[in-house]
DNA sequence: GGTTGACCTGAAATGCGTTTCATAGTTTAT
DNA sequence: ATAAACTATGAAACGCATTTCAGGTCAACC
């Protein structure tokens, strides 16, 4: 492989003058232009990037930090971020954690070791602590709720929304509701259940422990909380799911054990992931991927306007509004 | 940010004795070793991965070409690269294309220009003499069969799988059989429709145009299929469906139009994504996680194994079971 | 006693592109 | 006519860590 040295024997110049060819400086001579094109179409020369980022001290890549991606929400957000990264010439930089700290950290090592230019976490097990640390290496954008004043922030606003699907099941006579969430410890999860208790307190119902089902995040957690609700006495005549996977696989199981949606059980879900149309299930909009394309922007302009120190940290709430399909109908009548 | 003259400075060692260090070599003697850890605890000194990639001529960083993530097939297929990437301390480079073959070769010339030790490609557009041409420059291993001498190989036979989905849909009696794809022009594609005609053939079928669908990817365009079968005067009475997620729409798309499956309409999907468990939607075991993982084992031999110059290409085939749920049944006596 | 080999260390070269600075020839403005 | 403002170019420094090479010490073995 052909270095910049050799580019500049060839074309009969210094380095300094095919470094200006290459980035397209004014104060080139044409027939030296010409010359160093020449060379460089010769040699087939291409700079070395690890070269170019170590001299200009910038990457043009981004840290993702997310638990997996088989999953449309983290997906979705990938998507966006995809998208907007590649029309400003960015290239994205996995950091799958499993929701394991320690690759969190590792993931975070690359902003401090000049790998990336920026973070962009779209959900995160370990402390804000532990992200602050780094934003002084560069700009950290969550897609989660944090009023950090390191950290710039993108989000939905869960509780209010929660208190909608509440208010929404409430005003068709629903008093037994029930909520499947997936981590218990996240701040998004608190939001929501936070947001379930208080709208259960409003109509006089106390929160019952068994219609709280945790860790659902795929189809057959869905369909394992409708199996373990045929056992109760007194059944959700409704549920709240904080994802479309786990509330599809919960209507599906539901068709198969011969109870009618919405008739028999109402189903809020959340995310409206392509299968939720299919299945005419009533959910939120929460379309990760603008959560994603927010974000990358967020960063971008935060990296832009790092001139002399860092860009000032935003903080973005985005909408997040229910859409009312099939899967939600009035509570029946005899309990 | 401190460098590893400052650390040397302090420690009162030379640069080599701390890069030693750092490194782990042997052959330093342990009050320096001391005093070098201790300077860089001090100063909070990291190595610039920049210069570290520079100057050892490899980043631990794999670029990973795909048309897009929110899809199983590859997302399982990312976990699975992904996966054995965190094992060997390899990160991962996500270039996604939407099969636009300019963005493939941007990708590509991350390798020619040092930012990735090697490419796997999961699904792609260009020619395969695009990536040959590149193949000179690190290990490309590609998610799909080819003959080429340059390219490493990982793929599961779809003649085969097709040929067996097929012979299980005969064997029940079947003969207007339809067949849902993706792409029209990909290799296994191709492959998949050759299979489909052999085995018409063999049953003295004509091959009915149609009964072919294409661009079958998502819920929403299997519904869409199922639909548009509504108008057939003779619908088939079978499908082969290229992707779970296509499969399931027509089931579901199917539940809602008072057709049976599979006393009606038989379905085999292909993929076994999880609501493909949920739904009982007989399919095949393509578990396109075991592709990633065996992928990125792959590319890392060779890699390994380039000592001297590049390690030699290898090919894998990866069976493919089908698994036999609810979704296949007899044909219909009266047609 | 002398040779061999293991252990330890630092100067300098290397990987490669960008940028600053100094120099010099040309215009343009006054 | 002369200062001021461009245009053009190369040498050298810089970003930073790795690695080779040469030199030196010390113990062990013949």
């Amino acid at each position: 492989m052909a270095n910049i040295r050799e580019i500049a024997a060839l074309a009969g110049v210094s380095v300094s003058t095919v470094s200006r060819v290459l980035n397209h400086h004014p104060y080139v001579a044409a027939d030296k232009r010409e010359a160093v094109l020449k060379a460089i179409h010769e040699l087939q020369y291409t700079p070395n990037r690890n070269a170019v980022n170590l001299a200009i001290g910038a990457t043009r890549m981004i840290g993702v930090i997310l638990p997996f991606t088989n999953h449309p929400y983290y997906s979705g957000m990938l998507e966006g971020i995809s998208a907007h990264a590649l029309e400003h010439h960015y290239d994205i930089i996995l950091c799958q954690t499993n929701y394991d700290v320690a690759e969190e950290e590792r993931a975070l090592q690359m902003l401090r070791d000049k790998l990336v230019d920026g973070i962009i976490v779209c959900s995160k097990q370990g402390d804000w602590a532990l992200f602050e640390t780094y934003a002084s290496y560069g700009p950290i954008v969550v897609c989660e709720y944090t009023d950090s004043p390191y950290l710039s922030s993108v989000y939905a606003d869960f509780y209010k929304s929660t208190i909608e699907a509440m208010n929404t099941l409430i005003a068709e006579g629903h008093r037994r509701i029930g909520y499947c969430l997936g981590r218990t410890n996240s701040y998004n999860s608190q939001q929501r259940l936070a947001a379930y208790k208080a709208q259960l307190q409003s109509i006089g119902e106390e929160v019952r422990e068994e219609y709280c089902f945790f860790h659902c995040y795929h189809f057959d957690e869905g369909a394992e909380v409708l199996r373990s609700m045929l056992a109760f006495s007194k059944p959700p005549t409704a549920l709240l799911v904080a994802g479309d996977q786990a509330a599809c696989g919960i209507v599906i199981e539901a068709g198969k054990r011969g109870i009618q949606v919405p008739s028999d059980l109402s189903v809020i879900g959340f995310d409206n992931i392509p299968i939720a149309k299919v299945l005419e299930l009533s959910t939120f909009d929460y379309v990760s991927y603008d959560i994603g394309t927010t974000a990358f922007d967020t960063f971008y302009r935060q990296w832009e306007a790092q001139a002399a120190d860092s860009g000032p940290v935003e903080k973005h709430e985005l909408p997040c509004q229910i859409i009312a399909r099939s899967t939600v109908g009035p509570a029946p009548k005899k309990q």
